[in-house]
DNA sequence: TTTAATCCCATGATATCCCATTAACTATGT
DNA sequence: ACATAGTTAATGGGATATCATGGGATTAAA
């Protein structure tokens, strides 16, 4: 289980961005300097659910493997097996001086991404995206989180229906 | 405008700003106090269920997202999408000088605000409103209010009708 | 050498900063 | 109570900085 404390640590919004034809993206300043503030790199790797790119910092990856050293995670020995995948499809991604990365084929085809990308923050990671298909993603979404909505919706921001 | 002094740790009041050419308005001062003197941000999102915007402290942001992130697993895929839901479409906000922010299109057209904001303190959050929707939504709010009444009402200060 | 990736600078668009002005409340003194 | 000066808030506009993006140059790799 990892812990997160501390401020500036989370990705956040919906941001769409180009990809050029040399597949450069520039990386929302916002989310830069989630992870520069951290001193960390940002890692991406193909999403095991998704057609889309999974994203978090060095600092986050180290965290994951150190709780599965330590026997934290609930459940082991799928995670453990897990991160072993992740950690062998994850690569590690340097800004140039504008803040841009240079996206591999391997992911751009995973996420069907061709001339533009969608970056969708959540929380501890993000996410990159076709646009069509996240458009598609965040509509199943919607609903389903609507349906659970009154089971779960925190405290502080739990609507009180009609 | 309204004048404010001493600290204070909810949003209450109502409030009317105006929202500028560039998008930007003035926080009421009040509300400012309770976010700064919480050494918090501004989030702001999307309601669920109203058009309106959402607004909290980044502090409020980081409690639902661990009470998120701590929850049952039984319910691990409605979390991933509350969580993806919140931190897609939350924002955080910084104030200028003079204490505005600069609201997005996507906010400002899901309210259908264009030139006046209302701010609706909630206690731990609050919310802004177009004028004329609000109005309307505060009309709906009291209804419900007093068909309630008779029922939560003490006997010896129910009225007896306009 | 050819190809591909990285670096660097130029540009346009947008958002942010800063200052000036107006307005509303507070406090003080008569 | 009234007038007036002082303070804080809200708002408008122009100047400035930041960001995203395109293209060319330089370097590294095959």
């Amino acid at each position: 289980m990892v812990k997160f404390t501390g401020k500036k640590t989370l990705f956040f919004d919906t941001i769409t961005n180009k990809v050029d034809a040399k597949a450069r993206v520039s990386v929302p300043a916002s989310y830069r300097s989630v992870i520069e503030s951290q001193g960390s790199e940002l890692i991406a790797f193909r999403s095991f659910s998704s057609p889309c790119i999974e994203c978090c910092t060095s600092e986050l990856m180290e965290k994951i493997a150190a709780d599965i050293e330590n026997g934290l995670d609930m459940f082991s020995e799928a995670q453990d097996d897990l991160t072993s995948l992740i950690y062998a499809d994850a690569k590690e991604f340097a800004f140039d001086s504008t803040g841009r990365i240079g996206l591999t084929e391997k992911l751009l085809k995973h996420a069907g991404i061709t001339d533009t990308a969608v970056f969708v923050g959540k929380g501890r990671t993000f996410q990159i995206w076709n646009p069509e298909a996240y458009a598609k993603e965040e509509q199943e979404i919607r609903k389903r989180a609507m349906a659970k909505r009154p089971v779960l919706a925190p405290a502080g921001l739990k609507d009180k229906g009609k």
